[in-house]
DNA sequence: ATGAAAGCGCTAACAA
DNA sequence: TTGTTAGCGCTTTCAT
């Protein structure tokens, strides 16, 4: 049994079809007698509105596309978070996809997406060529979270990824630390930035930038630590996010040293699981939820045609010291 | 500019719009020169089809609705990998939606997935009322996941949790525990099936039950331990899931308690986060990716008539042991 | 205030 | 093998 559709509810209402559209869009133009008995006969029948034919009618769309590199990161939730509050206020409504850090999975989501015809579509984290969402960018609104770019149809939402990797070397400087090597995130999303600004601020410091690959997972970070216990580890380790710290931490556990009594720990996103009490991560906090809101924000000027420059929101990451940072050891014996 | 339409590239190749139409769905009745100019001509718009024109028009759709209650729960993350595996094999594609937790919000996020007409939806962890989903499984398939009902035209994947809380109690007990106390879902899904096997299992044991109302979150984890503390806190502690038992050992932990030296804990999901070497709980595993799997072959099956009787699935669970459980103190000194 | 008619992008008979 | 025609469920002029 199909389900009900305007004419259903037109014929048991004993009006047109038109009408039921004005009814149901709360036009003010309708009698109160007409607007009852099509209320009523919608509400028997159970009828709710076909959304895509209302949209393909309209020529209007009252959707957002939301691509989420990795469900499994924490960070993700939580910038989904601000994004579904900012289109929600706007009248917009999300639809989700994944893309399981693989470009190619990415690629087939985003067209999965696009063919809603969504106003606007959000990409989190995305490992995918630029080429694929500059076409796209053509005839949809795009913006991208933790990725940055140039092209001029789209718009960009970052935390200044440099300024964060900074924040961490010069706290662990200033603890007393001179050793400090840096797990990247590989070719994941904005590792880019956060291993310039790591390279740069031990520069500054007159100190040796020491990068292992990694990527942005917990394996990841703990395969990185075994990489780094030869010839000797250092006092301090900047990971590439929370999930691959609490990785390493596990790893430099299990090699016998103490965090952070023999090695310190940042992260960096300050999802909840740095959060959590049992882990107390130190990390750099990225504003997750206001990015959220300001990629559905910059999306939904777009689509009102109130914008047409590109938005580049660059956020600033704020240092959050929490268990897995102290004084090298060397230094708290003095 | 809007996006080419199908009319556009028969235009360009010199085509109708039906044989457009034929060539993209990779019909085996079209000359190959023809075949070739629509291929070339789509290619160089950069045509993509509007699937919901296509399903609109063809009167099917290949697409599963998935709402998610809590996107923060990793466990949810790991159901959806499933999900995205058996719905991908089978040629359908996921939109997913967000729930929050709160009965109002997936209510909407269920209207606005089936506002797409989907050809299934699946619902995981909801804590709407039966009702709101009932109606919809009229027209629509519908899938529960960690959530039961005896609703015939709806199926379930459930893990079996009165058997894993009965699991968990066994556990606690054979290292020697007669003080274990339960840290229940309160109205979340699946919490009452956990809450009877604990309760049940205590009983069997001649132990006394000790249950305090809780939720599936960290904080309710911390809130709960808190108000075990007196008149004297157990042993050992059962969690409603692995988020709520982290947040537990924190709490303990913050009281001065070590875990599992003063009190054993154990989870419920076999998350990630219950695996990280730093973290190292004990808990019951369900099988999330099968569950996931599950869900999207039930739903699929019903989609192509294939069943009309409900599925059941009840999916054994599993102990596993890790580092937050031991025998109790008392008894380890013996 | 209400209805008739056209059309959104596409598929599915049916013709040719 | 290809084109023509009639919708799918809805909105939107344009009349009335």
């Amino acid at each position: 049994m199909p389900r009900p559709t305007i004419e259903d509810v037109a014929a048991r209402a004993g009006v047109s079809r038109a009408l039921v559209s004005l009814v149901l869009r709360g036009s003010p133009k309708v009698s109160a007698g007409r607007r009852a008995a099509v209320l009523r006969a919608a509400e028997e029948l159970g009828y709710s509105p076909h959304l895509m034919a209302r949209s393909l009618a309209s020529r209007t769309s009252h959707v957002l596309g939301v691509m989420v590199s990795d469900l499994h990161n924490p960070f993700w939730a939580e910038v989904v978070d601000g994004l579904d509050a900012g289109a929600r206020s706007a009248g917009f409504e999300l639809v989700i996809n994944t893309g399981g850090r693989s470009p190619a999975r990415e690629r087939q989501a985003l067209t999965g997406l696009l063919s809603f015809r969504p106003a606007g579509v959000a990409l989190l984290g995305p490992v995918l060529p630029a080429s694929a969402f500059t076409g796209a960018s053509a005839h949809t609104p795009v913006v991208l979270v933790s990725r940055s770019s140039r092209v001029s149809t789209v718009d960009t939402v970052n935390d200044d990824g440099r300024a964060g990797s900074a924040m961490a070397v010069d706290h662990l400087v200033s603890l007393g630390h001179r050793e400090i090597a840096h797990i990247d995130g590989g070719n994941g999303s904005q590792s880019a930035p956060r291993r310039t600004g790591y390279v740069t601020a031990m520069r500054r410091h007159g100190l040796t930038p020491r990068v292992v690959r990694g990527e942005y997972t917990e394996a990841a970070g703990a395969a990185a630590v075994r990489a780094l216990l030869s010839p000797a580890p250092p006092t301090a380790v900047l990971a590439a996010n929370d999930l691959n710290a609490v990785g390493a931490i596990s790893a430099l556990e299990e090699a016998g040293l103490s965090v952070p009594g023999d090695v310190s720990v940042v992260g960096y996103d300050n999802t909840w699981l740095a959060a959590l009490r049992h882990v107390s991560l130190t990390t750099i906090d990225q504003p997750r939820a206001e990015m959220g809101r300001l990629a559905a924000e910059a999306l939904v000027h777009r689509v009102r045609g109130e914008r047409v420059t590109p938005a580049r929101h660059l956020l600033p990451p704020r240092l959050v010291v929490r268990a897995t940072t102290a004084a090298p050891r060397a230094m708290s014996g003095l």
